[in-house]
RNA sequence: AGCGGCGUAGCUCAGUCGGUAAGAGCGCUCGACUCAUAAUCGAGAGGUCGCCAGUUCGAUUCUGGCCGCCGCUACCA
């Protein structure tokens, strides 16, 4: 039995839930469902990042506290995973007590082990913005957004001694082959370390919003080092070591590739730092394109998952963001390539399977469920379907996962067709064949299960199985010739209604 | 500019650690079927795997150059 943990990165609550946030958190999900479908211990953990310069900024516009800022941005985040099914083990908040201990016991450690100095951070600074701009950033010299000159300001700060850790993190990537997939992300990262290191300033005295410094209550720490913490947090740092021992040498970031630099290079280091081992293992993706602009940052095209999950369901919103797109390159997203995905894979697809075996069936035999053929050619092509999809899953491509599970359903379509139940008295070549299909559903039920979690489990009832596919246990649960006869199939409605293209 | 990545059928994407591997799905054309959600099944058209050169018995797969697109370049999560 395996033991995972799964992360997706936490929030930032001054950015409603939308697209982008979904397609990590969704993958996530599905990675977490699959490993539970083995009987592996897995622990999922999303949550929000509350600190920082932004949340005070939009809880003073609001009119609230940053507290009250923060409690009612997450509880939209929340509500966000809740309608999409994402069954998380943690949610956890940067504000919450565990958090600040974990916070301050980690950077004390760094402090203590000679990692952590103080310093004068000197830069341009907007008095509009009450923040620091990097050179680069500066239009003609003058704040980005205001348009007026900056100040060049000096403020005591902390540091983090990140340039002593150059070899070691090189020597991490010399040890660990696997530890940043895909590759092409793996590269970036070491290219980063590679081209140099500084030391980064890692506390504020101009903001409240934050973490108090422990050894010194005049500094509250950047929110970057406050937010990667939570990783550590979640898993007991700080409050609970057993368990930390327990769940952090487990641990699998996912996470876009707009962030490898703090996930994949800083945060390493703060954990070589704090003494903290083993290094975790990060998944990094790409990002989901708008007519060639980032979701994320382009607010026109900011899609509420509420939205596209009122007109193609819960489950078809899963299955096309997870098969559309490829975890790891950018992909397109647009509103017409969901639908079109909904209705060839779950309508026309398994949704339309589902209904002819269970319309057949009710129709002979009292709508009894009868044995598959153990000799079936079907299932062939259940096994291998199971393997391919299994190492599509362990390498994180659930786009290639459910192409290989698709497979199944295709191939089942191609046997009834061959066969054509619709045409045979009733008797034991009739029962063979229904038996047959009725076996593809159930397996398919259950490796389709980490994507369509809902409608699994309406598979599963309408072909008269007991209790959810969640249920089942992989490898085993794959294995052709297990659907009971006797079982009593339910004729229901079309399980994907097709969708319409405007 | 420096560093890094990407460029495979109309579309979205797999794949090749150099050799019968040029693939899938969707879309399209023709045909079959009618149990089913105008769904399903079969056949077919469609690509010099961005361009050029090199290494090699052989490159889409390795090396170099070029073209096109994109990301990062540090305190904006």
């Amino acid at each position: 039995m395996g033991r995972y943990f799964y992360t997706t990165p936490i929030y930032y609550v001054n950015d409603v839930p939308h697209m982008g946030h979904a397609y990590t958190t969704l993958n996530g999900d599905a990675l977490a469902r699959w490993r539970r479908l083995h009987g592996d211990e897995v622990f999922y953990l999303t949550g929000t990042d509350e600190h920082g310069l932004k949340v005070q900024r939009a809880a003073e516009q609001n009119g609230l506290s940053p507290q009250e800022q923060a409690d009612r941005t997450s509880k939209r985040f929340r509500e966000a995973w809740d309608l999409l099914d994402i069954a998380y083990d943690d949610f956890i908040r940067t504000t919450e007590p565990r958090h600040h201990t974990a916070v301050q016991t980690l950077l004390e450690r760094c402090y203590e082990n000679g990692y952590v100095y103080k310093d004068t951070y000197q830069g341009a600074y907007c008095v509009s913005c009450e923040a620091y701009y990097a050179e680069a950033d500066l239009i003609d010299g003058n704040c980005p957004i205001h348009g007026f000159p900056v100040e060049q300001m000096s403020e005591d700060n902390y540091f983090f001694r990140l340039s002593a850790f150059r070899d070691r993190l090189l020597e991490w990537f010399e040890d660990v082959p696997d530890n940043i997939t895909p590759e092409r992300y793996r590269n970036e990262a070491r290219a980063l370390v590679r081209g140099g290191l500084e030391d980064l300033s890692i506390t504020r005295t101009s903001l409240q919003w934050g973490i108090p410094v422990p050894w010194d209550s005049k500094h509250v720490f950047y929110v970057w080092y406050d937010a990667l913490t939570n990783y550590a947090t979640a898993a007991g740092y700080g409050t609970d070591e057993d368990r930390f021992a327990t769940w952090w040498p487990a641990v699998r970031h996912l996470l876009g590739k707009d962030i490898i630099r703090f996930h994949c290079v800083y945060w390493p280091a703060m954990l070589m730092a704090a003494g903290v081992e083993p290094m975790p293992r990060f998944h990094v993706h790409g990002w989901l394109l708008v007519s060639g602009a980032k979701m994320a940052k382009t607010s026109v095209v900011q899609i509420a998952p509420r939205d596209l999950a009122d007109s193609i369901g819960v489950d078809g919103l899963r299955y096309s963001v997870l098969r559309d797109n490829p975890f790891g390159p950018d992909s397109d997203f647009s509103y017409e390539a969901l639908v079109q995905r909904c209705n060839s894979d779950l309508a026309n697809g398994l949704g339309n399977l589902l209904q002819r075996v269970t319309t057949i069936v009710a129709r002979s035999d009292g709508s009894v469920g009868t044995a598959p053929d153990p000799g079936s050619p079907l299932a062939a092509t259940a096994a291998s379907a199971y393997e391919a999809t299994a190492a599509a899953w362990a390498r994180v491509q659930p786009s290639v996962a459910l192409e290989e599970t698709w497979r199944l359903v295709r191939e089942t379509n191609e046997y009834l067709q061959d066969r054509q139940p619709w045409k045979l008295e009733a008797g034991a070549e009739l029962d063979t064949v229904l038996g047959d299909a009725l076996e593809a559903l159930r397996i398919v039920a259950v490796l389709a299960h980490p994507a369509i979690p809902r409608s699994c489990a309406e598979v599963w009832r309408r072909i008269g199985l007991d209790g959810d596919p969640a249920q089942a246990r992989l490898p085993e649960a794959a294995r052709w010739g297990q659907y009971p006869a006797g079982r009593t199939v339910t004729l229901g409605d079309p399980l994907f209604p097709r969708v319409a293209v405007d």
